[in-house]
RNA sequence: GGGCGGUUAGCUCAGCUGGUUAGAGCGCCUGCCUUACAAGCAGGAGGUCGCAGGUUCGAGCCCUGCACUGCCCACCA
């Protein structure tokens, strides 16, 4: 049967019947290979395989094991998430990246998981309860985790599904979630011990609250907008005075919750001011006038109202001036008890309210257009309230101490550099981290309450506490959750085992590599660093001894470079849309991977998204690009289907066998080097392989992607493959020993450019890897073949140089007949004159490709010079002429020329200018100035034919 | 308010530490269904490298200024 036929029903059956897979596989018939590639059918039966096979698994190095080790972690996507481009460019840089280290024969684990993303998972559950007429509270905290529970089981896979078919080679075995029971244990773990260290307290401060989601959030949760708005002058009265002082807000509801006026102390203008009292209007309530640095004197009247319940600067003004604290916006945006009159009105309302009745009372002075910073929930969009509140932070300044040392000192390196810098700058200026959150999907904060009230004791602890310390029983657990960063920041050592000393935390710790968005940098980077900074060093780390160093580390400074989360940070860019607008789903630019996966194939897409992956710019995503790189998936598909019918033709044996390439193999696996075009393409293989390899090393995915497709189509396919066909096309009854060791080549460089490509196109280089070993590879995957590795000595610079004189022939003649249109079936014989014996020995080797890939019937070699014959091109080596009576369409041939002859004048001008020049001649680089001097007598050469060919065209007319 | 990118062919982008003729894909034009591939083959047109100065023997690349554009960070009313 054809396995081509693509049977969905089979694949299927894989899920059902594992052991069945060979029975699709040997059941290949290569010569039946469509014509076009069809990616569909292939992709997702190699992504099942994968995954049945457990291909991807890695146990755990043992001692002794010598093997270089990979490590990778997957940014672990929200349980909520659908795959969008951003993953997808994110999972094919990384799968590059762990299937490249894996062919190299590194321990390669990439571990996958997922998220469980308190506020957008906990939202998107209570939106569907709502559907079904149910509130959140009313349901109660246990109904409704359970409920979360059950949509995490029925839909938290989607994602990690739609991976699978991107061929993702992660280590399923080792899938994680964030709330499994041994992560919620190392985050409980960890709180305890950031609260032992004095690192984590707890306090009343101002946090930035959104009222639609009901909680706190943190600083890089708040992103600011500048809108326009209005900023209110208000004056209040000086008690026992006629004199008023004018203040500047743009929340003027807030001053309902004014406990002072500030001015600056050095302010002249109201030196005679300070101690007094004003009359907060609408209120009534006297307030004293505070001498504060918190007042510019430049700004405004250089007075301002502080409300230190409802501004984080006003704040810490008013514990400097020992100020009440009145609240007078609630959790939910509305105006509370202490608002007076306005109790109960929303804050906008409020807002408006006040502005009329300040106008009213003659209390408002102006109105002025202001723009304002306007701080959003990032998640609800909701205006963010600065509100006094009971939370837990994290003192963040010991953990970002090392945290910017370790990047100082070069342990930690960003790709691209910058973001090394801008990773400093943040971390420079980071305040504490508010980590309470008040949902109750999450883990939920290990801190027990005291309820006896003369007690009010607080217990931070490992497992539910039964008795307080003052005796009492009853104790009730914080109802907060933590924020989800905070621990998915713990993830590279908590999914390896922490706090237990494991064998997988000395082994893959730290991660080689963190692959991710900058959108993510401070978030969960930055987190990671810190935490890992701080977990992994003594005495957190499992094993280590309080008394001093690990004796396998050897220094604290040893200790510090080994405690990092990951070696390595790249960066990646945004993928916007073909306009370069951020998709959004309000814009409905959205482009669904998985649309473009159905219509282009995985590969296709996976290559545009490695190729357009250059740094320091976004991606624009086209689909053009796409389209192209699926034509490149289908020219390697045409490339096999050559091969196979040669193989199947000239002798079924020359297939590769599983016998054959003990793997891992790092090169070709044997090749004859007799003709020049195997010579060459031997050389430009290799030549290749370096390249990308650099460019890997480099991360530099665009780099390497568009070097193997250059490779690939422009040279083995376009040139190579021509080249051969006319030994593999051999004469019935013939001898086929030139037929075989052709087609032997063939396969083997086929095999190993396979394996060059493979990381960027697992699918199809999977489905030809197999197919050439018909069914029985060596291997169960090319996946685990080695990468291919440049041998120096197959680099052969006199062999590039001949094949491309070989090929200025070929186009030169190429060109001739295009000029002067011969129709493509007539052969014509051609004459050349060649400068050196080489170049016609070299032309004589190679008459057939000449002949063949020209179209030339005979090729003539002359004596003299053809000069300025027409039809006639020439080079410094040599000079051709196409034997062929149609008329030159002189008018044509004429216009060529004398741009030509511009264009070689202009050049000639430049390089005769630079090598008049004394200063360039003692200046530059030898090399280059011979070439100069090289160029010009080619250029000398070729502005004379010009010329003369020019002159006899004149003449003609 | 601070900081970081980008500006190269009609479109989307490359161009490594400054060095001989600035490249690719798509699109466009001409001709070909040449038994691997029309998702292909062969040939071709198209660029004052955002603007203005400067450094240099030499600038798309380095420096300065400007313009346009995108992004990040920021507790100043």
């Amino acid at each position: 049967m054809n396995v081509l036929a693509a049977d969905p029903q089979k694949c299927a059956l894989w899920g059902v019947f594992p052991e069945v897979e060979c029975w699709v596989l040997t059941s290949y018939m290569p010569h039946e290979l469509p014509k076009a590639y069809e990616p569909g059918a292939i992709e997702t039966r190699w992504a099942e395989y994968w995954v049945q096979e457990k291909l991807f698994h890695v146990e755990t190095p043992q001692p002794g094991d010598s093997r270089p080790v990979f490590t990778l972690l997957l940014p672990p996507p929200n349980v909520t998430g659908r795959l969008h481009m951003g993953h997808m460019l994110n999972q094919t840089q990384m799968d590059i990246i762990v299937r490249w280290h894996r062919m190299r024969g590194f321990v390669s684990l990439w571990l996958p998981g997922t998220d469980h993303a308190g506020i957008a998972t906990q939202m998107m559950v209570e939106r569907q309860l709502l559907k079904e007429g149910k509130k959140r509270r009313e349901m109660g905290r246990e109904k409704f985790i359970e409920r979360v529970w059950e949509w995490k089981r029925e839909y938290g896979g989607a994602i990690l599904d739609q991976m699978k078919r991107l061929g993702a080679s992660v280590d399923w075995g080792r899938e994680y979630f964030t709330m499994d029971d041994n992560l919620s244990h190392a985050v409980k773990e960890v709180f305890v011990r950031l609260y032992e260290d004095g690192l984590i307290y707890r306090g009343k401060y101002i946090v930035n609250w959104c009222s639609d989601c009901g909680t706190a959030i943190s600083d890089l949760e708040v992103k600011h907008e500048d809108v326009p708005g209005k900023l209110y002058e208000i004056r209040y009265p000086v008690v026992g005075s006629s004199e008023f002082i004018t203040v500047a807000t743009t929340r003027p509801e807030t001053m309902l919750g004014d406990t002072a006026v500030a001015v600056n102390p050095t302010d002249e203008r109201y030196l005679h001011l300070h101690g007094k009292q004003v009359l907060l209007p609408l209120m009534n309530r006297e307030i004293p006038i505070i001498a504060d640095e918190l007042a510019q004197p430049e700004f405004g009247t250089g007075a301002v109202k502080v409300t230190p319940a409802h501004d984080p600067n006003d704040f810490e003004a008013g514990l400097r001036h020992n100020l009440p604290q009145i609240e007078v916006i609630d959790e939910h945006a509305k105006m509370n008890g202490n608002a007076g009159a306005y109790a109960g009105l929303d804050r906008f309302a409020a807002r408006a309210k006040i502005v009329e009745d300040l106008s009213a009372q003659g209390f408002l002075v102006g109105t002025k257009d202001y723009t304002i910073a306007l701080g959003k929930c990032d998640r609800s969009g909701t205006i963010v309230e600065p509100r006094l509140s009971t939370q837990w932070f994290i003192k963040i300044a010991p953990l970002a101490k090392r945290a910017i040392d370790v990047v100082d000192k070069g342990y930690i390196r960003f790709t691209p550099e910058n973001y090394g810098q801008i990773y400093l700058n943040w971390m420079h200026n980071i305040h504490d981290w508010c980590i309470s959150r008040q949902l109750w999907w999450g883990h939920r904060i290990p801190a027990w309450y005291c309820k006896n009230d003369d007690c009010k004791n607080v217990v931070v602890a490992r497992e539910a506490p039964s008795v307080c310390k003052c005796g009492g029983t009853k104790l009730e657990q914080d109802t907060d959750v933590l924020d989800t960063w905070f621990s998915s920041g713990l993830l590279p050592f908590t999914t390896l085992g922490w706090p237990q000393a494991t064998r997988d935390l000395d082994v893959f710790y730290p991660n080689s590599l963190m692959i991710t968005g900058f959108d993510i940098l401070f978030f969960w980077v930055a987190r990671m660093i810190m935490l890992g900074c701080w977990f992994m060093m003594p005495p957190h780390k499992p094993g280590s001894n309080k008394a001093g160093p690990d004796a396998s580390v050897g220094s604290e400074d040893g200790e510090l470079r080994a405690s990092v989360p990951f070696r390595e940070v790249y960066i990646h860019a945004l993928v916007r849309d073909a306009d370069r607008q951020k998709m959004s789903k309000t814009k409905g630019n959205v482009l669904d991977p998985i649309q473009v996966i159905e219509q282009y194939g995985t590969d296709a897409t996976r290559f545009t998204l490695a190729a357009m992956a250059a740094p320091g710019t976004d991606i624009a995503f086209s689909e053009s690009r796409t389209a192209g790189y699926r034509n490149f998936a289908n020219k390697i598909w045409n490339a096999a289907r050559l091969m196979f019918m040669n193989v199947d033709r000239i002798d079924a044996s020359l297939r590769p066998t599983s016998g054959q390439q003990s793997p891992p193999h790092k090169g070709i696996v044997a090749f004859d080097v007799s003709t020049l075009e195997d010579r060459w393409i031997l050389s430009r293989f290799n030549r290749a392989v370096k390249d990308v390899s650099e460019s890997l090393e480099a991360y530099r995915f665009d780099e390497a992607a568009t070097r193997i497709y250059d490779f690939f189509w422009g040279e083995f396919c376009d040139w190579y493959l021509e080249l051969i066909k006319p030994r593999l096309n051999f004469e019935e009854g013939a001898d086929t020993t030139e037929a075989k060791i052709a087609c032997r080549n063939l396969i083997n460089l086929f095999e190993a450019s396979l394996r060059l490509l493979h990381p960027v196109m697992p699918f199809i280089t999977e489905e030809i890897w197999h197919a050439m070993y018909d069914g029985a590879p060596p291997l169960r995957s090319i996946a685990l073949a080695g990468y291919p590795a440049a041998d120096d000595a197959q680099i052969d610079l006199g062999t590039e140089t001949e094949m491309a004189i070989l090929q200025d022939l070929i186009v030169s003649v190429r060109n001739l007949r295009a000029e002067l249109k011969v129709e493509p079936k007539v052969k014509v014989p051609v004459e050349v004159f060649v400068h050196e014996a080489e170049t016609r020995r070299l032309f004589e080797q190679n008459l057939t490709a000449i002949e063949r890939l020209a179209s030339v019937e005979r090729v003539i070699f002359v004596e003299s010079s053809l000069g300025n014959l027409p039809g006639t091109r020439g080079t410094s080596r040599f000079d051709v002429r196409i034997l062929y009576e149609r008329k030159v369409d002189v008018a044509a041939e004429r216009e060529r020329l004398a741009k030509e002859l511009e264009r070689i004048e202009k050049e000639q001008a430049n390089g005769q200018r630079q090598l008049a020049n004394e200063q360039f001649l003692a200046k530059a680089p030898a090399k280059v100035v011979e070439g100069l001097k090289a160029r010009a007598e080619e250029l000398r050469v070729l502005q004379e034919k010009a010329r003369a060919k020019l002159k006899e065209l004149g003449e003609n007319t």
